[in-house]
DNA sequence: CGAGGGTTTGATGATAGTCAAAGTGAGTGG
DNA sequence: CCACTCACTTTGACTATCATCAAACCCTCG
């Protein structure tokens, strides 16, 4: 039983733009299927030209590069209603890998169909603009905690993203959220150590401002936290949903 | 004497992609002018919501974000063709702030017009996407350099990343490019302080494989470069000018 | 109960940051 | 034309953040 559009469980939280009668049908149109798969599946590779483009719809997973040598740079965690596979519909190739954390399901969109979905509709094609913006708008800020602050503050920040990502999808109860992945990932993420990761995570606890256990994610002190990021906090606007 | 876009220098060049008649017109409608200015001179502000959107013509300069401690990262350097401007035009607000480290010269676009100009073409809609996908692709690139590569590999890498830039804009003269840029700037951009980055660049001298003298940039030995880089080289394709 | 994946902790060392000062060259004014 | 300044680069000495290595611990699972 395929979600519909209509009936899709993303589009009626407010973090996501409405839209018209007349894009939900083009974007119905434009799906062709979904995909479940289980932790751990890759979905898009590095390098590849996938035939498909999705948007997540349930669980959670990351986007990541590998070196040559092995390392790996993870680039962003992957949320509901995340975009996936720009890349390869706009320049042919992907520039990162793609795959599920959790136990995750898609819509799917086949590549062939994306040129006339980008044509069809100003409004839908301004949509996948926006949303390309505003990754390298993120992708800028991460280049700046990676490059610019210390393990502290850097875990400071991520955590603090993080939440406020999910506080925005509703995966926020009681100042908790779910965060099923691994030290090593967020190490990836941030230029770090596993090692130096786990001790500065726990410095951030000994601080009383956040928590991270047991696949879930915690944290006591918003402010003290972004102070320790040395950020501003600022609020999250509505997003465009393909 | 403003440029028309017509008699502009950068479209002849092989490394953008040849527009039609009619793609030409519109871009020429939508620019309203053109903008000098020396060195040193900041051209759109972090956090600020330009009224103008801009096309690097000619000279050299810089995006960059700064953190309220003070420090910098630089997140791309701006050689011509490049387009400026689009995350205020798309999203309302700069991520980043731009300046100008030569003199430079800008095409002017309103902001006001953005919208129009975008739906009045599907193939430069798609342009800007292709542009904003592109950025994102590089920034994926530039984080995982910074996150994961030492700081001689890093900066082996991005010696070679703007070499074979230039080298598409045909800046490249019997191996060498011109580079007005200050060792700071190529630290911010890295993560790595201006004493070390300062140290690594005579390491890669004294091997014979870079000299950035005089603000000209020199390359002996690509491959043995993008060896220490642990990158792997590939040939550039044409993209498109705004 | 043993195995394996992930987390935690301690010890040691290297890469990169900070501090300080000297060197270089272009530009300016007497 | 010669100080003198200023911005940038270079070098040396010292420090610290963070990486690496290694081992123990904790859970879940078969």
């Amino acid at each position: 039983m395929v979600t519909a559009c209509t009936s899709c469980p993303l589009r009626k939280q407010s973090f996501f733009q409405d839209m018209t009668q007349d894009e939900l049908e083009k974007t119905q149109r434009f799906k062709s299927g979904e995909l479940s798969v289980d932790p751990g599946t890759p979905i898009l590779m590095e390098g590849t030209n996938a035939p498909q483009l999705y948007t997540a719809l349930r669980g959670m997973g990351l986007r990541y590069k590998t070196l040559p040598d092995g390392s790996r740079q993870v680039i962003n965690l992957i949320f509901p209603g995340d975009f996936i596979g720009l890349q390869a519909g706009v320049l042919g190739e992907m520039g990162h890998s793609v795959e599920a954390t959790t136990h995750m399901t898609f819509c799917v969109f086949d590549r062939s169909d994306f040129f006339d979905f980008f044509r069809n509709s100003t409004a839908r094609a301004f949509d996948i603009t926006w949303l390309a913006a505003t990754e390298e708008h993120f992708l800028g800020d991460t280049l700046t905690t990676v490059g610019q602050r210390d393990a502290l503050s850097a875990l400071a920040w991520a955590l603090v993203r993080i939440f406020q990502r999910a506080d925005a999808l509703g995966m926020v109860q009681n100042g908790t959220m779910p965060f099923p992945y691994k030290q090593q990932d967020m190490a990836d993420a941030l230029g770090l150590s596993l090692v130096h990761t786990n001790k500065t995570l726990a410095r951030l606890r000994d601080r009383q401002l956040a928590v991270w256990d047991d696949k879930t994610l915690k944290i006591h002190d918003m402010a003290e936290l972004a102070a320790v990021a040395d950020m501003e906090l600022e609020e999250t606007s509505p997003r465009p949903l393909i």
